[in-house]
DNA sequence: TTCAATATATATAATTTCTATATATACTTA
DNA sequence: TAAGTATATATAGAAATTATATATATTGAA
C-alpha cells in the first residue's frame, strides 16, 4: 500500500485537495497511515496523469485557488485492485520506545518529561477520536461500522497505551535514578 | 531518529553485524522501529566513514565472511545526543486498518481472512515477546528494566489490538455483508 | 499598531528509506 | 538432486520524508 492508493482511498470518500488530504492524515488519520505533503503532491500528479482522479482549479474568495480531485471509475477499479491485498502486520517507527530502552543512560528529569510528553500527546489524540474525529463532516462518503471498528482500535490502542505507561514509567523512571547513583558513587 | 541513531543505539548494547542488526529490526524490535537491509548497510557504511563505529572482517568457517561493528567513543556521544531528544507521538503505517475502513466494498470472504490472518500475525508476535525475545542473547548489554518496559509495552499493545480485535471484527464483517446484500438485490 | 505566528494552498529539491535484485556458500528437506 | 532456507554483504531504482520556497489572509501578542 503507497501514498498513491491512499489518496484513491480518501477520494473514494469525497472530493479533495491535496490540502485537505494531508489534513486528514495529519488529524483523523494519524493513527491508521502517516503521509505528509512532499508524497501527497506528486502522488495526485501522478494519479491524474494515469488519469485514476480528475483534477478541477477552484478559485476561492479570501484563500489560494485549489485544486479539487475526484475519483474516475478507473481510480475506483484501481483502489478495489489495491484493498485486495491481504494486509501483513503494522510497520511502527517509536522514538519513545528507542528513548525508554536507554532511559539507564539518560537523566532522570529527561525521561520523566519524556514520559510526561508521551501522556499529554497521547491524552490529546484520545480526546480528538473520541469526539468522533473520524466520521461526518471530514469524510462524507465512509462506512459508520467500518469507521467505528477503526476509530475504536485507535481509541484501544491508545488507552492502553496510556494505562500501560502511567502503571510502569516506574521501570524506566527507576533504572535513571539507580545509573545516576552509581555514577555518583 | 534516523537509521543511524538506530544501528548507533543497537551496537551500544553489544557488537554485532549488518545481518545480526537486521534480525534485530525484523524480531525483536519490530515493535519498536522498522528498518531493512537497504538502510541499515548503508548506514554502518557511513557510520564507520564518520569514524562513529570501527568494522572488524571476520572469517567464518562454514559460513560467509562477517564484518562486526563496535561502537566508538565519539559514537557513544552522537548516540547520547540523538538520545536527548523529545520523542513525538509514534509514526504507524497500518495496511490493515485502511482494509478494514472499506471492508464494505470488499467480499465478506475477504475481510474474514483478513481478520484472520491479523490475529494469527499478532497471537505469533505475542508469543515471540512473550518468551523474553528482547532480552539475554540477543541483546547483551541492555538495561534489564528498560527491556522489562518496552517489551511489556509492545505486549500491552497486541494485547489490546488481539482483544479488540476479537470483540469487534462482527463490525466490519456486518459491514461487508450488509453491502454484499444490498448489491444483489 | 506592527510583528509574529497560524491557516490556507501548491510545489519541488535534497535526503532518507524501502523494495527488489545480485552474488556466494552451506545446510536441510522433499 | 532440486528447491528452499539460512548466513552474509551490497547496490540500483523507486518511494517517501524533510526542508524549503512561494503567496495571501487572519489572529493574537507586544
Amino acid at each position: 500500500m503507497n501514498i498513491r492508493s491512499l489518496c484513491l482511498a480518501i477520494l473514494s470518500m469525497g472530493d479533495a485537495s491535496g490540502y485537505e488530504i494531508n489534513k486528514l492524515f495529519q488529524g483523523p488519520f494519524s493513527h491508521i497511515y502517516e503521509a505528509s505533503f512532499g508524497s501527497i503532491y506528486p502522488a495526485l500528479a501522478k494519479l491524474t496523469e494515469d488519469r485514476l482522479v480528475t483534477c478541477t482549479a477552484l478559485a476561492q474568495e479570501k484563500k489560494p485557488d485549489k485544486k479539487v480531485y475526484r475519483l474516475t471509475q478507473a481510480g475506483r477499479a484501481a483502489l478495489m485492485d489495491e484493498l485486495a491485498i491481504m494486509p501483513g502486520a503494522d510497520r511502527v517507527r517509536s522514538d519513545f520506545l528507542v528513548v525508554m530502552m536507554f532511559a539507564h543512560l539518560l537523566p532522570t528529569a529527561h525521561v520523566s518529561a519524556a514520559v510526561d510528553k508521551r501522556l499529554e500527546i497521547y491524552r490529546d489524540l484520545l480526546r480528538h477520536l473520541d469526539r468522533g474525529e473520524l466520521e461526518g463532516q471530514d469524510i462524507p462518503e465512509s462506512n459508520p461500522a467500518c469507521t467505528d471498528f477503526v476509530r475504536g482500535y485507535g481509541v484501544a490502542m491508545i488507552k492502553a497505551s496510556i494505562a500501560y505507561v502511567e502503571d510502569n514509567r516506574h521501570l524506566v523512571e527507576g533504572a535513571s535514578l539507580l545509573a545516576g547513583a552509581r555514577a555518583a558513587e
